[in-house]
DNA sequence: CGTTAAATTGAGGTCGTTCAAACTCAGTGG
DNA sequence: CCACTGAGTTTGAACGACCTCAATTTAACG
């Protein structure tokens, strides 16, 4: 993580953290801010870690672009995946506490992130009433998005939920505003090792989900063509459901 | 919430809030700022409700005492609980940012709450470094327990993990330091719709655990005899696993 | 003591897993 | 340029964990 690392000065405001970090526009206080805020830049590579779980933490880390698994190994050396970070993302959040990092974070895609010490966050929220909430609102969002995939759901419903996650997700920075389709950063086995399931039946159901139309897969990116239907799936009040289709 | 709604002065330095917020020794200056903090104490009989999902939303809440259930209603009306509130536990942190309850949250035992205007949160926070990192933490602490039961996990292992979770919060503020069992706010109704299982299966694990001695039930109250194995159980390395008792 | 909610227990069916094998495709080297 | 490789994905068949439905027992509370 040492190598490219810069120090930097943020100028565009139109990057994630802008846009995610202030709520409306961005403003001249806003960029002042996060350029306080905001010591170093660093990019990784696939397979790059940004921190690996029980080192010491000082900072957290906003995704500005790129994708992140977040997971844990469990004493036989099993990959837990508990999270996946998008542009926009605060990480390590929940090692505050702590002081050590309590999962590993690794680049799916070339990443770039912004280090920010804590330390600094602290200071900075002490001084200025609007980062103060707009942390707290962005903390908020985190909390309400853990009850986006209930444990309740079956493996159909899980996927559609995963998917629409992913795809809002990516709506609020998208490289391009017109495009209908994304591609998945993540492999069939990461989604089914998050999602607990068996990667096969995540195979199986995104080619359910392509027998019937809500979705075309070519290349890797995913083409949503009924995402109303995707959502009605994910709450579970939807044909497919219902008319049973066999994985 | 009208009714049994006092303003209070806290006295007390061994409540759950004094505990969870400050780290240490409860302080003078902890004191200080709790009683700052929290303008209204409310007393909530079973079934009330602290809120309703929709309603405007002006307060954080920190439950002192009791138990609570935090659930959305589908469009069926059908029920999905999202959360346990044991005591020390702050509530409405996902609401934050949409300024309206995201959920309900209801009453499970006779329960006491600390009412705490968000905008006298943010103020203090503004002016007490030690206020605005304890808040941080605690949030942090939050966010850590999500993965505590993980998806992955088999109706064995989400309940051991859930009697563990539970067992562990009720640690922390026990009501006789040396008692070894506690009894379950909830019923296995709500515990099989929180961990997503059926309610016969939350019924038959708990026969299951009991078998083999694991834990014992009288009276609703949870004796855990063997809080090493269930640890086992819900870490996915023990014998119950792999010897497969059958449901 | 009677009413109602919660918990238990059994039997059958289903969804998702597991195991195994084949296929795709990008990367690598001959 | 093509064969080789290995990770990722696809597909099939059989098993098993959990669900569903139904009936019964137990507990809770006025």
């Amino acid at each position: 993580m040492k190598k490219n690392q810069f120090d930097l000065n943020i100028q565009c405001d139109t990057c994630s953290i802008s846009t995610a970090w202030m709520t409306s526009q961005p403003t001249l206080e806003a960029t002042e801010i996060i350029n306080t805020l905001v010591k170093k830049i660093s990019i990784l590579d696939i397979g790059e870690h940004i921190y690996h779980q029980n080192e010491n933490m000082k900072n957290i880390f906003v995704l500005n672009s790129g994708c992140c698994k977040e997971y844990a190994l469990d004493e036989d050396g099993n990959e837990k995946i508990n999270h996946f970070y998008l542009p926009g993302d605060i990480l390590a959040l929940e090692s505050m506490a702590s002081k050590k990092y309590i999962f590993s974070v690794m680049a799916l895609q070339q990443s770039q992130i912004y280090i920010i010490p804590c330390e600094t966050l602290f200071h900075s929220m002490q001084k200025s009433p609007i980062l103060l909430r707009q942390f707290s609102y962005m903390i908020s969002h985190r909390i309400q998005h853990y009850s986006d995939i209930p444990m309740t759901t079956n493996a159909k419903q899980r996927i559609a939920a995963f998917l629409i996650m992913i795809f809002d997700k990516l709506q609020v920075y998208p490289l391009d505003k017109e495009q209908d389709y994304f591609s998945l950063p993540m492999s069939q086995f990461d989604i089914a090792n998050f999602l607990g399931l068996a990667h096969e039946t995540v195979s199986r159901v995104f080619h359910l989900f392509q027998k019937n139309l809500l979705l075309k897969i070519t290349n890797k990116k995913i083409y949503i063509t009924d995402i109303q239907l995707l959502k009605s799936i994910a709450h579970n009040r939807e044909s497919l459901h219902k008319t049973k289709m066999t994985l």
